[in-house]
DNA sequence: CAAGAATGATACGGGTCCGTAACAAACAAC
DNA sequence: GTTGTTTGTTACGGACCCGTATCATTCTTG
């Protein structure tokens, strides 16, 4: 409850960080990508790839794909569960990190020009 | 200077949005898609497209086509500006207001979550 | 008027993503 | 051990987007 953003104010901002993700350097991901790796890196693991589907409301191959691509950028990476082998367990890399990192340190400027 | 996320608090501000515009009904615009359309809505007219491709560092047919695209959703609209005819002038319609309205309710509310 | 510059749109080849369906591998149940 | 279920991946045809080059139209400049 600390924080309200009015309308005008949030759009403001995703204008503002859309234009910088635009402009920037670092590959331009989809939505569908940015919540993968949000929730990867936000919430507790172990992910895989149905529990993804399922949270995004889309079919597997959509969350097969976007990691084929997010491991390509070296974003994530994956590793059969050893418990039940038919699971893939989706992992954090140190480029992904770092690449929030960025996205939070952007985020965190542009909000101080509201 | 009134506002400023910590990054923990952008990122998951971020996730939340994301995961409710990739669930929501709505199309899934891209993030060049969402900036040409903040801009339209939020910056003073007139809005061309010439000024459209090198604020967002792009190139001319990128954001021809996006109008394409959301001309169709009827999210934006095109006219030939009468002074001086090669220019098009990129116009706000009702459906786009009332779609970048729901977006700027779905961030304030999840704002409050944080 | 003629030549040049500027605008937005289009053509093209290549890449990516989508949704559905089918698939191999691994587990579970009986 | 055999059948059925669950997992993630791949195949396929279609749609969309990209970057570059080219185009028609319009304005500007001499």
């Amino acid at each position: 409850m600390a924080l309200a953003l009015t309308p005008a104010q949030a759009l403001g901002l995703w204008h503002d960080v859309a234009l910088a993700m635009v402009r920037g350097d670092d590959p331009d991901l989809s939505l569908r990508q940015i919540s993968i790796l949000l929730t990867i890196y936000l919430e507790a693991p172990p992910h895989m790839v149905r529990d993804l589907a399922r949270k995004l409301g889309v079919s597997k191959p959509v969350i097969t794909r976007a990691l084929d691509s997010m491991g390509k950028l070296e974003l994530v990476s994956r590793r059969r569960d050893d418990k039940d082998r038919r699971n893939v367990l989706i992992q954090r890399t140190v480029k992904g990190a770092l690449y929030l990192e960025r996205f939070a340190d952007t985020i965190g400027k542009l909000s101080r020009n509201i």
